[in-house]
DNA sequence: GATGAATGAGTATTCATTCAT
DNA sequence: TATGAATGAATACTCATTCAT
């Protein structure tokens, strides 16, 4: 696509696989996987159709990398919270952080993710998607939620927490966590939010 | 239009236009609104593809009729509970059971619907309804977390709950009802599930 | 469609192939052949679709129905000129007035049926009409050019006119009354412009 | 894309988008607008349909790009003519010749282009074409029309010809050239028949 | 590697016509 | 006779994917 010097070429050729990424990324999150088109993409990336298909076995596939090149850092970074050894309320809130700082950075795509994976990973799918890649993604988010349920498990063992359901309540945390990204209710330091949401979490909207 | 007894007329009146209507829930729950496909629900409904254009001008307006014919009882059935004299707390909890009760029963349909109006009615929208629609449906969205608020209101009046944001716990208390559903998470019984969510939001899961 | 007295009914049942021509002469003009449904003439007409289909086997012959019954008495009234004993230039300026007369008043019908037969009658046509229908026009447009033929011919006899092409008058003749009224050229006073048609193919519009 | 001989290359070169509007013009101007389907085109081009849609936007603009390519030649020649310094008579005459020369080999598709833009420019359409298209060839008609009118006028200012309504004149002129092609009334030389309309409107067919 | 021309399966929608009442 | 619900063949257009250069 362009003549110019070798240096150019060598980089452009490395680059090619980011642009056209960042491209799929912008585009995926802007018209959601169905609506997203390969012309769009490469019109963006300012690559050649083929290119794409070079790097990328298939619209899928390129989506399925973009997701996994974007997840994977923060279920790591989520497992490393859940590892360490804070008092369990401060992991509590720093997982609530994490999520929240997360979703937010990645909302568009993940909402576009959540409905593939059809209803947060139940049910009767026959979606865009293939039945492993589906399969994958709904374990990455039971992992996901594992490690909500691990830490409140803590809080609980630690007899700081009542003995609860810590299925439900992870879910409910979760969804919490995403609801609040979606409805652009986090505040701009995204630790007063987390601490709110611990707070309704802990102790309740009751008086007294 | 049949000259039979009467159990033959009960079931033609509803006949074609409720056999499309039938149809198109199971396909666009299964499929989700672009995937589903006209031929899929005729084939399903055995009615010829130009019936389904005689009741509906469009696969959008089949879709919009077959939401409104749901969602409308709901509406008001959350808005009578709203407006009854009820206790605060016991209003709370009716219409976390309601809610519960409502997408417990339209789960898939609404999954959909959902994720059309992308993201629970915010955003840079260029979805596959209308942008009529789309405001329609975002609008009554809101109108429902607004029930919500007005509950949670009282209470807040009634000094009963603490001063909170009453739009955030609202979309919270929501979304909680929500991804119980959708994670198959709701008890047979639902009032006990309804009390589970409202005790968590009332008294939190601290010990003390 | 009415329930009313015996007598209104007979006569609707008589009117009701009238109020279907009307209507289908008014939509046929807007729309032309191709565009014009069945649905907007029965909404015109205010009858029920099939009873079109008991007076009319097809939209074809309905089209062709009424092209008949507008066309013929304008026929007849072009072959009673030129039968009439009118000298020759009279009868000229007379066909030429009925020809823009009858034009004016069905311009619209007529222009959707040239188009059908396709170039005023000739070639290779795989229109929307029937070949039989097709054949039935181009020979009747054929026995109104021969009129004009045998109009100029009689000037030709008798020594009015100098020996020309007759057929390439005539249809040159027809061509520009039929281009008046498709351009609004027509004067409100018909007789002037018919002088004015006669008067240049008769004498020209080079001085002397 | 061929690295073979120049004959081939020069093949090639037309080949798709040339196969498709030579395959267009023929399906347009034998089925008219509206009959002309798309299938029929890449039968006959022999492509897929997707290519049709590579090289044009839509069916509407596939013809239009035929129009233009094969008018505008045409459009510019009259204006030369117009534009040059022969006697009125000869300009009138030469004038009628192009429009003979062009109608004659383009008379399928301009029939249908004329239908189109209904009527030869005026009316109450609800066409096929859209608005803008519509107005586009209108115009086109029109300046048509002027070069007309245009060489008639010097030949009334130069007072060769009487003083006559141009408009009318000019449509006529245009008209018969017109009719004379869709009857196949030009006779294997063009210049007689150009010769033989310019003579009857000049002189007249009366004698004396 | 990079490209983009060619492809065709897949989809919503229209509308003349039928036929049971 | 009048009706209109039901029908399905027909049609423009989209877009992921391939492959020759």
């Amino acid at each position: 696509m362009e003549h110019v010097w070798a240096g150019q070429v060598a980089e452009d050729s490395k680059s090619k696989r980011q642009q056209i990424l960042n491209a799929a990324y912008d585009v995926f999150s802007r018209k959601g996987y169905y609506r997203a088109t390969v012309d769009e993409i490469i019109a963006l990336a300012d690559t050649g159709k083929g290119t794409v298909y070079n790097y990328f076995t298939n619209k899928e596939q390129l989506f399925c990398t973009l997701i996994q090149e974007r997840g994977d850092p923060f279920q790591r970074a989520m497992e490393k919270v859940a590892a360490s050894n804070l008092p369990a309320l401060n992991k509590i809130e720093a997982i609530i952080k994490l999520t929240l700082g997360f979703y937010g950075e990645n909302a568009d795509l993940w909402r576009v993710l959540m409905h593939e994976v059809r209803g947060f990973g139940c049910g009767t799918n026959q979606a865009n998607l293939s039945p492993e890649t589906l399969e994958k993604y709904q374990h990455g988010f039971a992992s996901l939620i594992g490690i909500f349920e691990k830490v409140l498990a803590e809080g609980v063992d630690q007899e700081i927490l009542r003995p609860i359901n810590l299925s439900k309540v992870a879910y409910s945390l979760f969804s919490v966590c995403v609801m609040m990204v979606y409805q652009n209710l986090v505040d701009d330091d995204i630790d007063v939010t987390a601490r709110n949401i611990a707070s309704v979490f802990l102790y309740g909207i009751a008086r007294y």
